[in-house]
DNA sequence: CTTATCATTAAGTCTATGTAAACACCTGTC
DNA sequence: GACAGGTGTTTACATAGACTTAATGATAAG
């Protein structure tokens, strides 16, 4: 993998677990942070904002499941990777953790080579989707710089509409629900009017000059050329 | 999980609350099977395979906290919907339903329409995961991209129009009640005129320009090509 | 033939979005 | 501190078209 240090954040009760996946991890060049229960995992998780968080579904204090309802109530952990570590005999409770939005689950007794791999897996994905440079036919967009280019022209977007152009653009055709939109870009603790969406839209349409962003009324907004 | 295929066990040993149940709900379109006592219930759910168990937590036999832990070791049953029906001073059996894994529980004496309202719930619930591209011969709806393309052509329909044709594709040839589309596509609080959908599935076909929905005078429509 | 149900059409209503302008806020400059 | 320029948001209003209704004609079932 690359040169930035990747950081997780694992909580588990066993120590012995711990040890190997930290140990695994940090081999591999992850920085690791380690929580003994579900509180612990809170706070160390507000603290250090891993890029990864694992957590074993049995733990005290608090369960695996209720820290990532917790977490995933919160903008700053919206997109934050989230694996699951589980007993095999647990599958009730695992359905339940998925559907509060984990990422992965990985069943115990865990194999430390599996483990990596799984979460080598989980990154490449996550990079695939969030900082490369997108081309669509002759525009370019590319979020390192903050700029678009439109055929030959450079068009300079502001912060929020290129974020929303960027978010539309990573799966053109497909329609972002307001909401969606609205969770993506602002967060969704964040409450603004209604029309601020629009306002952003009629930007970009006006910024880029080309017609780009189709509005599905009553859905939501898609970009396509 | 299939949108449209709604089968319903109920278990309960009073005649009446069956009747009333069973004739609520196979008015929105659910097929329902009725059971008295908890073995009958288990019996029944292995042989139709029921997408939602209504169950009384008091029933002869077996009460419906021990038929949901049988139901539950099953791995057929493991994503079934259970929904608990229990009398109010009866919290602690309740209690310790809800953990073996039912999913709601409605509390007696029962009024239809919440209960109705409630089930209806669940099923959207459920139904939120539902965006598969569905493809039909030489017609292809996108629920992820709002388009239809019949051949080559793209169709775009307006919201409703467009979810109307979703639920009827999701099951070619089955035909949907109009009690039932107006759930689906209404939601079940929203009172709209008798002539609504007509002119909805209208639109539908002239846009669509092909005949792909029918009519089922006095039940309701149908599509097929 | 009668009746209930559906199709079709042409309105009307209402909702979601488009648009322009104003406002609040931050940042840096003189 | 006053000012300018830019960004993000809200407000108020305009408007297209989505949705509904109502009226009338067609059709199948009994």
């Amino acid at each position: 993998m690359e040169n930035s240090l990747r950081k997780v954040l694992i909580a588990d009760d066993e120590p012995d677990i711990l040890e190997i996946l930290k140990y695994n991890l940090s081999n591999e060049g992850y920085e690791v942070t380690t929580a003994k229960d579900g509180d612990e995992a809170l706070e160390k998780a507000r603290r250090t904002q891993p890029d990864l968080i694992v957590l074993d579904v049995m733990m005290p204090k608090k369960t695996g499941v209720e820290v990532c309802q917790l977490l995933r109530a919160q903008a700053a952990f919206k997109e934050t990777l989230i694996i699951f570590l589980t007993a095999v005999n647990d599958e009730g409770t695992l359905i339940k953790g998925l559907e509060t939005g984990a990422d992965d689950y990985i069943s115990k007794p865990i194999s430390p080579k599996v483990f990596l791999s799984r979460v080598n897996a989980l990154f490449r994905r996550l990079n695939k989707t969030d900082n490369r440079i997108l081309t669509i036919d002759h525009v370019t967009i590319d979020p390192e710089r903050y700029i678009i280019k439109v055929g030959e022209n450079e068009v300079v977007l502001a912060k929020k509409e290129f974020e929303l152009l960027y978010l539309l653009a990573q799966k053109p055709g497909r329609v972002f629900l307001r909401n969606e939109i609205l969770n993506q870009v602002w967060g969704n603790d964040v409450i603004v009017g209604d029309r601020t969406i629009d306002v952003h839209i009629r930007k970009i349409r006006q910024k880029l000059g080309i017609d780009c962003i189709t509005t599905v009324k009553g859905v939501g907004y898609k970009f396509e050329l």
